[in-house]
DNA sequence: TTAATTAGTTAACCTATGTTAATCGGCCAT
DNA sequence: ATGGCCGATTAACATAGGTTAACTAATTAA
């Protein structure tokens, strides 16, 4: 298993894997490739994977009734990203899952997920502390969204990812704020003059 | 352990509870009755329980940098109800949650939520299930957010929760949507009209 | 029962953000 | 190298939703 996400685990955990656990997960795991623009799961599709990326950037993004995308959420290394919806219900995707960069990814199937939780209490803890503290997160977003202006969101935004800001580019993090990239250009010329 | 809870549990499980883990729940859970108006949590103090509505009727708010309230959960009977920021992390809850009519719930604090997840797998993967689909619904009703206009997210709210609108005061669906309750009586008006 | 408070409605006006359109620079593909 | 796209910026104008304020209806308290 690469270091990244052992890393990750153990500091989610905060405590050391057991080693063999480490092997049958490795095992589990398979290393998968994309170039930028490739798509890594199509809305209309079935999505059986959770992908942990290690190098690289992507973002899912949602397709409205006028057929514009709209991001919700980016991924960059040491960040895991799959359609939840399809992955857990089985059932087609409603996202689009879109490679920023040269991407590599560790790929975990959904029979391999279920095996590792049901066998290994160490990542039935983790995988449930990571999607724990995925909902406490988005519902904290969602407060933002409905409480502030954008400028608000996007001062937050940055403040919170700078290095999100450094790599996606700015459309997607107007779509991701929910504003168009007109606005967030007009706003972040405003935050200029400000200082 | 009270019928409806157990049929909640059933119906997510899809399986039927063993006896025994029945009996062992139950003993977990205390009954406890709120009064219209009354706090079951408020913000800045812990929350280590949640709550499984049985009757009645509360909502979540968050509270902004200017003061103002913002519903962000509504809960009926058979919904469960919490601060789970507070709840998963040990830390000050950010919402506070109000009843809106008198309420009873059963209480489980959060010794007996990590005992019965331990000890009873039904109880571990009911919970799990259940923060999933919560957290897969959380995610669509932001993309919807930052997709939509105020009126169509109404329109799905209502219809998709028919319930909520007949039991939740106007002003608190409004702020659930992200808008003021005149724009709410502005838009539902301006349906009333389309017909 | 009435007074007082709270919820909902309406209307006039305001503002943040959307829309359209034009321009510019950088990057990719030939 | 160069032609064509794509992302970012700017500006003028449009609009959904916010704000303020008044009024009415419903609920609560006395």
């Amino acid at each position: 298993m690469i270091d990244l996400l052992k890393t990750h685990i153990q500091r989610l955990l905060n405590a050391a894997l057991p080693e063999g656990n480490c092997t049958v997960f490795s095992d589990m795991l398979y290393e998968k490739s994309f170039n930028k623009k490739d798509i890594l799961v199509e809305e209309g599709k079935l999505c059986n994977h959770i992908y942990f990326i290690t190098q690289g950037a992507c973002y899912a993004s949602f397709k409205d009734e006028t057929g514009e995308d709209h991001a919700i959420q980016f991924g960059l290394e040491g960040y895991w990203i799959s359609d939840l919806y399809s992955f857990f219900s089985g059932k087609k995707a409603i996202y689009t899952i879109h490679a920023l960069e040269n991407t590599k990814v560790l790929v975990l199937n959904k029979e391999s997920f279920q095996r590792a939780c049901d066998t290994m209490p160490a990542f039935d803890k983790y995988f449930r502390l990571l999607i724990q503290n995925a909902f406490v997160a988005l519902q904290y977003r969602l407060a933002k969204t409905n409480s502030e202006t954008a400028e608000s969101r996007y001062n937050e935004f940055a403040q919170l990812h700078p290095h999100f800001i450094q790599r996606i580019p700015q459309y997607l993090i107007a779509s991701y704020l929910g504003i168009q990239p007109q606005s967030l250009s007009r706003i972040r010329k405003e935050l200029a003059n400000k200082k």
